[in-house]
DNA sequence: GCGATTATTCGAATAACTCCAATATATGAG
DNA sequence: CTCATATATTGGAGTTATTCGAATAATCGC
């Protein structure tokens, strides 16, 4: 048998998501990236245990250089300084896209469950008429 | 204005589910690489007019080491030679767990498109608050 | 013959993502 | 005091995924 663990269809990552995510939780109020990725993992994990930490700060570089996030250092505190993120009005028009985006992802993707159950349905009918046919020569 | 339609929430793509499309397709019946091709461009565009060609004849030719279809050439015709693919029962098993996954991502979606929906309902209201606060000094 | 259509394939470039390691500070255990 | 641990951020290297562009090839209409 073949082993579909290590196949896609397992579905262990949903990646783009990660991004609609930390704007997510920034739109909720402002967090250093360490809480962001700790609120996204608690809450958000899509079958996967941790999105990578490294990547979540990535993103938020990129989202300051792209201007839908503003950050600043936070030392008021115990323990290392924070980089504290905050959303812009450019950051919210982005969330409402990706809003419109996600609508539109669930929908592709449920007419594409649509299409694979009544597929997959026509193929098992298909092979079992086949298994049926050949039927005593097979075992 | 910042151009938000090269950033991924415009959502041109959805590249994963290329694989569960073209599982979905050969399920409905045997066909060759181009004719999948057109058929997944027919029916299940996501937001993007053209998945690349060359990324379906290449996910075949895996799909095929890995077990999932089988080909075999047919020159009966006019025109090049077609590489002719059917589903195998591997295949339908994997498109099987995709159908478990596809039902995993969409409810994934669903759920951050709720939490999306309602943190970018409170930002803006948050905004709208210090608009008023700041009131008329801006403008 | 020439261009358009159908059909497949490959190489190279780029983008996306993960893994690992480094740095830094505070806190609590021993 | 020192070591381990939790918090917090960053950078580099490597792998995988994906796209783009080009090459090849055969048939058909003009």
């Amino acid at each position: 048998m073949l082993d579909l663990s290590s196949c896609p269809c397992a579905g262990v990552t949903l990646d783009r998501l990660i991004q609609p995510a930390i704007l997510t939780v920034l739109a909720e109020g402002p967090r250093h990236g360490y809480a962001v990725a700790e609120e996204i993992n608690r809450r958000m994990a899509f079958g996967k245990e941790t999105p990578d930490i490294s990547g979540i700060y990535r993103f938020l570089k990129l989202m300051e250089e792209r201007g839908l996030v503003v950050s600043s250092w936070d030392v008021s505190h115990g323990g290392p300084a924070r980089n504290c993120y905050e959303i812009t009005p450019e950051g919210l028009r982005c969330l409402a896209q990706w809003i419109k985006t996600l609508e539109r992802y669930r929908d592709g993707i449920s007419k594409l469950l649509r299409a694979a159950r009544s597929a997959s349905k026509k193929a098992e009918s298909r092979m079992k008429k086949i298994r049926l046919k050949q039927g005593h020569r097979i075992t």
